[in-house]
DNA sequence: GTAGGGTTAG
């Protein structure tokens, strides 16, 4: 413990002699470390008390916190209860919760007074450390004292629930509690399940409670409103959210900058540019100004789109508007300059960045970086990694994954493989993406064995192999000629909870034309169909191009007249290669025909 | 007297 922080422990305590009148009183104090108003604390401590009275504004860390603490457990008389609750929520404020659990702890062991607001905020606590089930182990000596949790008890355990994605048990409880009448659910606790159920993609449900909740004496706010909206809108509804956001406008709820933030996005996520226009206007005429968070939504919804000059008029109005552009917002403009491989306009943005006052984040490096990679200018990307140290800034798992894929393209694979490495040796986690990319790299060098060894080690670190992983296996399984392995592996998808994809699909027949097995693509096609993933033209190509390269133009022909009722076209790769059959074949009206039909009309491909 | 609540980046 510093000095400092013990002479603020001590200072930040005075003993307060409260006159026989009840009142407060200022006293000619001004040091701004103890307060200055005096009142009779309690009537169970005698006229005289000695209670004493503790300033907990001035409190600036977390040390300062513990020594205060520390002082308070040796008081005699010992503080008021609620005088170690206002300790314990400083220090939860300060999000130092586990010091707070271990000061909570402490308290028990040295008999401070502890009530239920302190096995609150000790539930709310392990809460905020993902570890609800102790918050319910607390719960229990609620009971055992004889008290009742209230609705702030409850609702810190739903809260807790949803943070550990029980959301199944969040639902559950919070239905108890209005079924058995165990408290009565206030605004706070509507809020809490209305934001898990949103945020956790239950949606529908938000919707629905949401509307109980309209019928109810205590009645949805502002918040709550926007928490829902927000919901519809990340699942691409809206639709349904303008129709959200026109109902609390008639309900006399006005909507505040986050609930026009979060549906312009939704608006942006659609690329409903007509009504997003619209939106921005009515929220103009309400008095709400657009904040940084509204323009870098369009920004960065016109850079996702290419559209950069919208994004650079966007800039424009910001300026004009004394709207400051943020990190955000430069981080968007160079993915934007990325995305149409303006890559020097892309740099001039990061360098720029330092000039305007704001530090680049490892987002604006990642962001460049990818768009280096993706040209495949490889060279710079490294550069810029390299430069990410100097700057101080600690490259993140996108950046390595972005790397490794850049140079996994160029088929650096010796150089992926050991910024791999690197990666691990400092420790940063792999996640999803990461591993695909390296699989990806395994599997076009045909190393197969170490590819499954990383399935099962994904498994076991809990990182489960999603359908795109096992794509890229089973894709590089039939390329190697393993057809056999290819569909053990497509077989057991479902068993692993997976629903394979037209693309895979795709994978597994192009394989068996090649292999000449019509009987089994006719089988996967039907189950194809059964599964609900519709064969696309892809389908199709892969399947003549299997056949076509067997000399199997008869397979083929029917395939064509499929297509062509499907109204589906070829490629050109696809086109090339029936010419080159029908040249072999000579004059053939039928194949001509067929030909005809499914080669795009306007390809410059009939030169004759 | 003291506890729980909403938006942005690959």
């Amino acid at each position: 413990m510093s000095q400092r922080a013990a002479f603020c422990g001590i200072a930040l305590i005075r003993r307060g002699i409260a006159p026989q009148f009840s009142g407060n009183f200022v006293l000619p104090n001004n040091d701004p470390l103890f307060s200055s108003t005096f009142h009779t604390s309690s009537h169970k401590h005698g006229p005289f008390s000695s209670k004493p009275r503790i300033d907990f504004s001035s409190i600036n860390d977390v040390d300062n916190a513990v020594c205060l603490f520390r002082d308070m457990v040796r008081l005699r008389p010992q503080p008021f209860v609620f005088q170690f609750n206002k300790l314990l929520t400083v220090v939860v404020k300060m999000k130092h919760y586990s010091v707070a659990l271990s000061l909570f702890d402490e308290m028990r062991q040295l008999g401070a007074p502890v009530n239920e607001i302190t096995m609150s905020i000790a539930i709310n606590c392990y809460c905020l450390l993902n570890r609800v089930d102790f918050g319910f182990a607390i719960l229990g000596t609620f009971f055992k004292r004889g008290s009742e949790p209230d609705v702030t008890t409850f609702g810190t355990l739903i809260k807790g629930l949803f943070l550990v994605g029980e959301i199944a048990e969040a639902e559950k409880l919070f239905k108890k509690l209005l079924s058995e009448k165990l408290c009565e659910p206030n605004e706070v606790m509507f809020l809490t399940v209305l934001n898990g159920l949103s945020k956790a993609g239950h949606i529908l449900a938000a919707r629905d409670l949401l509307g109980h909740f309209e019928n109810l004496s205590c009645k949805p706010n502002v918040y709550a409103y926007s928490a829902v909206i927000d919901g519809l809108c990340k699942h691409n509804m809206a639709d349904d959210a303008l129709h959200l956001l026109s109902r609390m406008i008639e309900k006399g709820i006005s909507p505040n900058i986050v609930t026009y933030n979060s549906t312009i996005q939704g608006l942006c996520n659609v690329g409903r540019w007509k009504d997003v226009k619209d939106l921005l206007n009515k929220m103009l005429d309400n008095k709400i100004s657009p904040d940084v968070r509204t323009c870098n939504i369009l920004v960065d919804a016109f850079c996702k789109e290419g559209m950069v000059e919208e994004a650079e008029n966007v800039l424009g109005i910001m300026m004009q508007r004394k709207v400051c552009p943020n990190i955000v917002t430069y981080n968007a403009l160079i993915d934007g300059y990325c995305l149409r491989g303006q890559m020097g306009k892309a740099k001039r943005v990061l360098d720029s960045i330092a000039d305007r006052g704001l530090t680049p984040s490892i987002i604006s490096y990642n962001s460049l970086i990818n768009g280096y990679c993706k040209r495949g200018m490889v060279d710079e990307a490294w550069h810029l990694f390299l430069d990410c140290s100097c700057k101080g800034l600690q490259h993140n798992t996108i950046t390595y994954s972005t790397m490794i894929h850049g140079l996994f393209c160029k088929g650096r694979f010796a150089d992926g493989w050991k910024l791999f490495n690197d990666m691990e040796a400092r420790c940063i986690i792999p996640d999803l993406q990461t591993y695909t990319i390296l699989l990806d790299g395994l599997c076009k060098t045909q190393q197969i064995a170490q590819a499954f060894s990383f399935l099962c080690m994904m498994e076991d670190t809990g990182v489960n192999p999603s359908v795109i992983a096992y794509t890229i296996v089973i894709d590089g399984l039939c390329k190697g000629g393993k057809l056999e392995i290819a569909r053990d592996l497509f077989n057991q998808l479902p068993s692993k909870g997976l629903q394979p994809n037209t693309h895979i699909y795709n994978i597994i027949i192009g394989s068996l034309c090649r292999e000449g097995l019509i009987e089994d693509v006719k089988v996967l096609l039907t189950e194809m169909e059964k599964s609900g993933c519709a064969p696309d033209s892809v389908t199709y190509r892969v399947m003549i191009q299997g056949f076509l390269k067997r000399n199997e133009l008869y397979n083929a022909m029917p395939l064509m007249e499929e297509m062509y009722k499907r109204g589906f076209l070829v490629d050109a790769s696809t086109a090339y290669m029936l010419l080159d059959q029908l040249q072999l074949k000579g004059k053939d009206d039928v194949l001509l025909e067929l030909i005809k039909k499914v080669v795009p009309k306007n390809d410059d491909l009939f030169g004759f």
